[in-house]
DNA sequence: TAGATTGTTAATCGATTAACAATC
DNA sequence: TAGATTGTTAATCGATTAACAATC
């Protein structure tokens, strides 16, 4: 009937800002842990190497976190942009290919401080099938879909082959996964109801390459 | 005398044309196993969900890989782009931090099929020092600086802890190390000579997460 | 030569920086 | 109230897209 009258619709937020909320969160915790009550942007923008500007707007995209003529209380602060990015809730995952870095990420406990909490493993390798890493049993991947119904995951870490990641993450998409974060070397193509996070860490090495290369 | 005059200057090429630049490869790599022969901008662009037009721009950055009328032939592209990521030099690299991520990393083989050698493992752990992984011994710190410059070592993984980060990488800044890969969740501050290259995991978990939250 | 498709210029879009009025 | 510093608008800068002439 009216194309225009619409919930209030919340504003797209660009992929730049978001890719510095991690960074200003890292500052923030430092700062509270050191026992810094307020800061101002002006202040954070020199230790972080942005400008005071950047800062400023960038917190406006969520309707501004200060206060006039004082600053941003530290604190408070942290706590918003944990809240931003979901760390107040906590997220139950699931790490497919037990290999070498699939079982590095299982035992990395930091992930579990931040509420990212590693429920299973899984590999298709029958000779490690049922050796635990951290307390975590390695599965077999026809369990995958019970396993994942079972105890209400909602993350899936892919650390297999790049062979095998389109058929798998297929799969996680049919069971629900709501997220998953791809080290596998390929791009996934699912539903955009699925979030995707890739980590290609040969795309990484390869622009050190070529930072390398400039320059003395 | 003149500040005018130089000479012919490298155009800096932007970072977000680097970034691509490792996808394409992949794409590129991909094509070229599959047979093909030439492609279009506008043929690549489907297939990798970009517009012809960036493909295009993207490579005239560095004078133009194409052909009119007829595309570019993707063997040529895949051997320029290559050598643009410096895919066609080796390297050298050491592991520091033989905790299971260094120890995933440097069981990882194919960084070496695109010359990226790892050659040494370094951790403070008495109790790990002499243990081998794929071959490769894990050393003390203390031997660092010696064997980086007894076996022509220029890049450096960082798998540390972030408090003892900073002091390393300082370290390998004085000992001619020319890049870094550093998996340390800190930001090091080092002369601009030295190239720092950042995987932040828990960065992009947490990226993962903030868009998990929004819609469905 | 005609058709195809690049290389490249121009137009648009988005992100960053600067400036300043609002306000604590 | 005066000073400080945000929130926000305007200006600038850079990146992406569109258009098309050059040319294979």
């Amino acid at each position: 009937m009216n194309k225009k009258i619409q919930e209030p619709e919340e504003k797209e937020i660009s992929k730049a800002v978001i890719g510095r909320l991690p960074r200003y969160f890292r500052y923030l915790a430092e700062l509270k842990d050191e026992g810094v009550e307020r800061i101002s942007s002006m202040e954070l923008s020199q230790l972080m190497q942005v400008t005071a500007s950047q800062i400023r707007q960038d917190f406006n995209n969520f309707g501004g976190f200060g206060q006039q003529g004082y600053g941003y209380n530290v604190a408070y602060l942290y706590g918003e942009i944990g809240k931003l990015l979901g760390l107040d809730e906590t997220h139950r995952l699931i790490v497919i290919g037990a290999g070498n870095l699939g079982q590095a990420l299982a035992n990395y406990a930091n992930f579990e401080s931040r509420g990212f909490l590693i429920k299973g493993l899984f590999d298709t390798r029958k000779e490690i099938l049922g050796k635990k890493v951290r307390g975590i049993e390695i599965m077999p991947m026809e369990q995958l879909e019970t396993f994942i119904a079972g105890n209400d995951i909602d993350i899936a870490v892919l650390t297999i082959p790049k062979t095998e990641a389109l058929a798998v993450s297929k799969r996680l998409a049919d069971c629900g996964i709501r997220g998953i974060w791809n080290f596998a070397h390929i791009d996934l193509d699912l539903p955009k109801s699925v979030k995707v996070e890739d980590v290609h860490l040969s795309d990484s090495l390869m622009k050190l390459s070529y930072a390398m290369k400039r320059e003395g």
